[in-house]
DNA sequence: GTATATAGTTAGCTAGGCTAACTAATGTAA
DNA sequence: TTACATTAGTTAGCCTAGCTAACTATATAC
């Protein structure tokens, strides 16, 4: 086996033991990965359109509309008027913001505990080997 | 944002047009990454039954029910009897062998222009920073 | 002013899991 | 040896997290 499908092998196999432990964190906030992803984006970078949303995390249009529209439900983010009268932005709640933060203070120690025995340095070139990956798989 | 965050979201990130891209590399042979998951172990590991593979994935047993059941019907794996009579063993079909080589092949290109620009060296850090991941999360 | 493109929605589908409850076979302990 | 517990696999039906096709409303281009 080569040492690309050795990495792809160990990327899939991580998935699903990852993305569970990940939702049992998230129980607490009602919330799935999926939807804490929009909430950690609208965080880092601002108020975002539903195509923004769209483009930025690789799924279509009508998955956003369902992901936003039970984010407003739970309260933790609002939508508000675009640039035109097509567009929406979806921005976070204040409640939104106040509990974002205590979920990434909560969700902190469980990413430490995953990364368990792996130097800084190794976390940054495995980072930047992800988003390389990234920049290349979207042409 | 810390650093663990970071390697995590990209991690994320990076998924689903990995996977698209991958489903349509398997697209020819009618198979989904999942299956295709199935039949690298068996190819890599030799034969399974049902729960070693549930363990191996991280699924439940009736999923792998799901997944073995099309591989048979696509004429991909065969089963046998296991150490008793309550279990049953997947291997690869004749068949299987020569199309699980053949779409090695195919993918290896897509998976050397994925890691384009990233150094061997690299490649093998990342790669034992998600066992590493992996070993921690499942205890 | 008409054709085309864009933002978001709705309906209904799929992959890829899950739990609960079951059968059949095997182990264990009184 | 009988009775209970465990294990392997299955079935039925559910859920998350996506998808496409077709739609409305608005905006842009020619």
């Amino acid at each position: 086996m080569t040492i690309e499908q050795e990495f792809f092998n160990q990327y899939r196999l991580m998935y699903r033991p990852f993305i569970n432990q990940l939702n049992v964190q998230l129980e607490p906030y009602q919330l799935y990965s999926s939807q804490w992803a929009v909430l950690r984006l609208l965080k880092d970078k601002g108020p975002h359109s539903f195509v923004d949303i769209a483009n930025f995390m690789s799924i279509e249009k009508p998955s956003v509309t369902k992901l936003v529209h039970k984010l407003v439900e739970l309260g933790y983010v609002e939508t508000m008027a675009g640039k035109d009268k097509r567009e929406k932005l979806v921005h976070l709640s204040t409640y939104g913001e106040e509990l974002v933060q205590e979920i990434k203070a909560h969700l902190s120690p469980f990413f430490e505990e995953a990364l368990a025995g792996v130097s800084k340095q190794d976390i940054e070139i495995a980072t930047q080997v992800l988003a390389r990956i990234c920049m290349n798989i979207n042409q």
